[in-house]
Formats: C-alpha cells, structure tokens, sequence
DNA sequence: ATTACATTTCGCCAAACAACGAAATGTAAA
DNA sequence: TTTACATTTCGTTGTTTGGCGAAATGTAAT
C-alpha cells in the first residue's frame, strides 16, 4: 500500500510526468532534464530521485554524468502496468511535444559544459568577490 | 495533463485507496465509509469530492442518503484503465482485507440512524447544558 | 412547520510539498 | 593536486493537503 501510494505521487506531478514522457524517448542526464523543464537544477534533481525512490526510473552512472531511464524490469506490478499505460497517454498534450522536440536537439556536451547554463547569467561582466 | 495529474492525486492518499477498494465491493453512503474509515464525517465527504472531480466515482441520491460506486463508464482512458487495474492490486494489503470485512456486515440503517454515531460518546450520562 | 439527521461547506491547524540558492559531494581533466 | 563541473544535499519559503469541529444545506419524517 505504503508502495503504491508512493508511485501515484511521484507521477501526481506535472513536471514529473514531462521527465517520465521525455524518458521514452531516450535516456537523459539531470542537466539535458534541467534544460528542457527551465527549472533550477536542484528542484530537477529531487523530482528524479523521487521517480527514483517510486521504482519509476534507474539511474546509471556515466562518467561526469548520470543517466535516468525508464525503469525496464521493476518487480512492482504496478510499475510494470503504469509505465506502458503513461506511453499511450499525453500524446497530444502541447507540453510534451515541445519537450520532445527539444529533447530531439538538446546535447549534453554543449548545454552543460562552456557557454550558457541555468540562468543566462547576470554577472558576465561583474569581478568576483 | 491537469486531468491525469488529478487522478495521480486522487489516487496517491491510503484512504482514498481504501474507499475504491471498499467501493469495488459495493456502492457505500458516506455514513458507511465513515464508520469503517473512523475518520471525521467532513474528512470522508472530502475525499469522496476529490474522487469524484477526478471521475473515478459517481455518486446518486437516495433520499436521505448519497450513494457512492466506482464510475462505470468515465470518459477518460486513465479512469478506464486504472480502476480495473486496481481491482488486481493490494488484495493482501491486511487494512484493506480488514475494510472488506467491516463492509460485509456495515448496515446504514444501524450505525448511522440510532445508538452509536461517530465517536462512541463519551458523554452518555452526563446532563446536557 | 418542526424535527431529525445525512451530507457538504467553512475556517482552522499541522504536516507535506515544490521551488529556489547555497553549500557539499564526487568525478575527470589540467 | 588543483580546477572544472555535474549532481546531490541542506535550509528556507510559499503553497497544498489531510485532518478536525462547527455551521450550513437538504431531505424525510413527525
């Protein structure tokens, strides 16, 4: 009981669902999420571990990364229905085609490492303390 | 999306979960459900509203009652899938066994009419003021 | 109409939650 | 071993949620 309850909330949210729709198409790391959702890092990274914590997702580390996938073997029946079902689901939702479009071109190497990250950066020009 | 996330919620509170699975026995007044839950009469009413807005019951008058069952025939695929879907899960859970139990022998016209009602009354024998 | 009583609504409180930024952690280049 | 940087953890804040009792609502008997 405790288990199930634990998954409807982790998929009770709209952000969470994005990540959920996102990771259908393909695996992410935390920042490619954090790009597409324009929420701050942190806040991503309580969401993932909460799909984690659901059993919804794995995470698999990849050097300086960390890649969440769609969770393929969870020993929870309602993993196991859940997952396929939410594929069927939202496939018109406006959101979750944006998304899925700038899944389609978002890269790690170039969101995350040099240039632009999180907030386009106020202080380009101020000298650090 | 706000649709399927309220349904997610709907469904991510045990109490909720145990009135569906109460409801999968048979249609309940609020009365009943309150007897077997021993929560406040406010507190079931609630959650049977949050149900019904996520259209996972419906409720009928019946004279001085208001009958309570699992929607049979909602419009939405979620609600169409996750109801039978539930009927499969937690049927070991022991609180909800304990449930099915009290709701076999539950009669409307006994528990909420005369005698007992919400907490057993600790004031029986004293002078009204 | 008055009374009885099942249910809903309202106002309140404490706990849970989603979001953030800052600080901590861990890994990989330099 | 520094430095860079992806990720997690921590502490705070405003909002939502689940619970209650009291008051309001609605229906059915008397």
């Amino acid at each position: 009981m405790r288990d199930l309850v634990k998954i409807f909330k982790a998929l009770s949210d709209p952000n969470r669902l994005r990540i959920l729709k996102m990771l259908e198409i393909r695996p992410l790391c935390v920042c490619e999420i954090t790009q597409v959702l324009e929420l701050a890092t942190s806040t991503v990274s309580k969401h993932l571990s909460l799909l984690r914590d659901a059993d919804l997702i794995v995470d698999e580390k990849d050097g300086k990364w960390v890649n969440f996938r769609l969770n393929p073997d969870s020993t929870h029946p309602a993993v196991q229905a859940l997952l396929p079902l939410l594929r069927q689901w939202l496939p018109e939702e406006q959101i979750v085609q944006e998304d899925a479009r700038k899944v389609a071109t978002v890269n790690r190497e170039i969101i995350c490492g040099r240039s632009s990250m999180q907030q386009p950066s106020l202080n380009k020009n101020e000298d650090p303390l």
